[in-house]
DNA sequence: ACATTACTAATTCGGTAGGAATTATCATCA
DNA sequence: TGATGATAATTCCTACCGAATTAGTAATGT
């Protein structure tokens, strides 16, 4: 089971906008810094992230990125089928058509692959970015260059 | 997310012994033959399964495989972590020491992943092989050379 | 400054191949 | 008959390979 790494740094972008954007733009720059993901790949992201239209861009000196919805409107898994098109495990599972079996018992397993899915999915979507906001301020900000668990 | 395609021959595998090798021992050929998995890779995989201890063995002529444990203890999750390792599509959620983040706000996301891998876990450990087993039964056989859903 | 494309190095995945070890079976022969 | 040995069937275990994917950089356009 893998997850990969875009949408791990996407994550981490948004919720470094909805945390830290509020009422400015941010730079790609900023952003990477504030993940630690290099501009260049963050860039890439944000330029997919732009398509989903889960961020708005100002071109153009003092441009950058904002949010493109209301952050409780934003969910995990919206952002994480934003980068990786969907959150189902096994390619059988997203659509019938994709199940090309002529042995029966894989009916009973595509079944199993379904559920899975499907707990991903809510789990994923339970979570809005403004949630997450909430947890990073109440956790407390500061303490940046330490390695907290 | 990506789940391998052993994981997914590994639990048809298992599905396929739980229905059809009650009373005897089944060879790789058969199983493979049950699944369109090629016998060699199917080898493979029981390899595996085996040295985890999901299936007994027994070798040499008219040996073959056999479920090691009652199939009401054997869940889904049992099967993919012995093949996969661990059911955690990202990393740093599978231990602590797995995070090496200086980035505060991971933590956060960190969570996230967390919240996803316990729902994955708690789905497919809910899974037991006799459930799925039943619910074979329970669809019908025959009808084998069709592509039902 | 953002938008877009191209490239590449490394890794992983899916799968094959082949030989060694082990056992059942059956033919052979004293 | 009963021991013996050949052989066929089967698991065990490693090594390997090609193709795809991933993660990331670079360059170029607007």
């Amino acid at each position: 089971m893998k997850l990969s790494t875009k949408s791990r740094y996407a994550l981490e972008g948004m919720l470094y906008i909805a945390v830290y954007g509020k009422d400015k733009l941010l730079s790609i720059k900023e952003i990477a810094a504030g993940t630690t993901v290099s501009p260049a790949y963050m860039e890439q992201i944000f330029f997919t992230l732009k398509k989903a239209g889960l961020v708005s861009t100002v071109r153009g000196a003092k441009g950058g990125f904002a949010l493109g919805c209301p952050e409780n409107e934003i969910t995990v898994g919206t952002i994480l089928r934003a980068i990786d098109g969907n959150l189902v495990p096994v390619p059988c599972a997203a659509s019938l058509s994709a199940c090309k079996s002529k042995v029966r018992s894989n009916c009973v397993s595509r079944n199993v692959w379904i559920r899975i899915s499907q707990a991903i999915s809510d789990t994923a979507d339970k979570q809005t970015l403004e949630m997450l906001k909430n947890q990073f301020i109440q956790e407390g900000e500061g303490a940046e260059n330490e390695n907290i668990h």
